[in-house]
DNA sequence: TTCCATGCAAAGACTTTGCAACCCG
DNA sequence: CGGGTTGCAAAGTCTTTGCATGGAA
């Protein structure tokens, strides 16, 4: 199965399921991150790459933009404790966030889409009575370029 | 096997091993971490709490500390999206970070020391030839009391 | 017209830094 | 005594908010 981006059409559909309008900046800015889903902007980049389709928005739109988007869950907000808040589109169908290798040599960020977690949050729901309804797992560690890297460097 | 928080003690001698001294303020600020261990606060709280035995110390010098803690991995720092940080004792012989039950109604924070992660670590260490060498796991849910609340409620 | 949306600038929240005075080892 | 440490204030970074203007239904 494979999971992908939601279309800019769906959204359309889903902001005015909200009640709020597709404008010119809000379509720039989903496209933006529609183009660049792998790769976990700041609200200042996104800012930036929407600048060259419509040089005249503010960084406030982008931001409201930015939390409307994730008010509807087509966003999702994450931390990788360099603290600014970065962005990721959600994957249509997928039940749950999905997780992040992180590597602390170059910085890259790899997106892990297999859902690991099945058997741990029904232990979790057992165990603690906690009823889980998403996550936030984030494997800091050696990406596999930086493990050849550092083979070839000895 | 029951892991506890480093006494005062050893953390003197971390930091003198790394040629830190133990001020006043870095032990006032140890003592209260020390004393809060499951709080998860954040630096302006802990503050707080340190103006109470030492009413002269900066908040700069808390930054400080937390950071030299940060870096000596007696402390973690951790984001749960309430987009400030938040500082977490290291418990004494766990191998890895211990993971969190984020209430999203009461915002209440649950901590779990099981491992929970070690078959998941080998299958991304396998699958996607990244070197793990930790984590960070954040369940998104309901907490015991407030599923009670809420059956209370109906 | 009506109301949401926008851009700009100002304000706000959190954190870091510069510097002279201070004090631990 | 000397160099790390401190408190204070200022500066920095990221994000939100107030407000008059603008635009679509």
């Amino acid at each position: 199965m494979t999971r992908h981006v939601p279309t800019l059409k769906k959204i359309k559909e889903q902001l005015h399921g909200a009640n709020y309008k597709l404008t010119p900046q809000r379509e720039a800015t989903v496209m933006v991150l529609l183009e660049n889903e792998k790769d976990h902007l700041s609200a200042e980049e996104i800012y930036m790459l929407v600048k060259l389709k419509s040089p005249d928005i503010g960084l406030a739109t982008v931001y409201r933009t930015l939390e409307m988007l994730t008010e509807l869950k087509i966003l999702d907000k994450v931390n990788f404790n360099d603290g600014l808040a970065r962005y990721d589109m959600r994957k249509e169908g997928a039940k749950h966030f999905h997780h992040h290798l992180l590597c602390l040599e170059c910085g890259d960020i790899e997106e892990v889409e297999d859902d690991l977690l099945g058997d741990v949050e029904r232990l979790v729901e057992k165990e603690f009575h906690f009823l889980v309804k998403d996550h936030r797992l984030t494997f800091h560690g050696v990406c596999r370029k930086c493990q050849e890297k550092n083979n070839t460097a000895d």
